[in-house]
DNA sequence: TAAGATTGACGGCTCAATCTTA
DNA sequence: TAAGATTGAGCCGTCAATCTTA
């Protein structure tokens, strides 16, 4: 067994650093993709992460609380935006025959164009900006660190 | 020189995958590290970064446009935050003689007690939800990572 | 004219309360 | 009673407009 060596709550030095340098760039990467989706498309991160759950799925509707759990969101989050993205055009709001108290997110036309005019250009921003440089055994670490983290987090 | 692949706007299995994951981790971790902070010291993650800076410098005091600099925040959104800190008791504008257009953010008294409650605790969770599980050699790839992706957004 | 800073309007998110159906 | 979903209040962030001093 090891020394409880976390009841020393600080840092390392070098934990410090990356932890800096980590938190000013997913700041700056999200900063980055979003404008870039909203010049090129018109959507931002949120309605593009809706939209493509969207279309993953039969019929392009997901019953909303799926839909919730699928995002990470409050339902009252998921509520809201969608009451936002109807009033845009690019969903509707179905009712379950199965289960009068609830209902289906379902893509429109409009969603559909919009999502299939962003994808391209959001992956290619995407790769340039986080996967073009890595090395494979960077690319295979990130995903360590990412489910170990993760892991962590369930606990 | 290599073929121009990023012309092929897609990702890899790979890279697909640890992007999702990676999305994942970011939003339960920072709801995660806002939580913790919260409940144990009612402050939030952008309070607790603004008293950081603020006990980072002499007098506790920096000027506005330098801190919201150091943020990476927008002028505005830094304004606002001061108002309702201010408002709370963290923090203190103060003029500055130099210049008449300028002012400080100080920080209080209260701000302090706050922050040094806060501080332990929340280094604690970070190391325990984030650097705990990495080896020397993931920590130091995940430094290289973070550095590649913020040169890339600087260009 | 420009720089430092603030303001108000508006969209987005959280929380607690509410409504409807199971 | 509980589950699916919505609503409204209030805080937060962005954008454009504004105010003051350099």
């Amino acid at each position: 067994m090891v020394l409880m060596n976390s009841d020393e709550p600080w840092l390392t030095q070098t934990q410090q650093q990356v932890w800096r340098r980590w938190l000013l760039m997913n700041d700056r990467l999200t900063a980055a993709l979003s404008r870039d989706m909203q010049r090129g498309s018109d959507l931002s991160l949120q309605d593009f992460g809706v939209l493509v759950h969207l279309t993953d799925v039969p019929d392009g509707r997901v019953r909303i609380a799926e839909l919730a759990i699928a995002l990470n969101w409050e339902r009252s989050r998921l509520s809201h935006h969608i009451t936002r993205m109807e009033r845009r055009g690019l969903v509707r709001r179905e009712e379950c025959s199965q289960d009068g108290r609830g209902a289906f997110a379902a893509i429109t036309t409009t969603g559909r164009t919009a999502i299939e005019g962003a994808a391209p250009s959001h992956a290619c921003t995407v790769r340039r900006l986080v996967f073009d440089d890595l090395t494979d055994e960077e690319l295979q670490t990130l995903g360590v660190i990412t489910d170990k983290v993760l892991a962590r987090l369930e606990t």
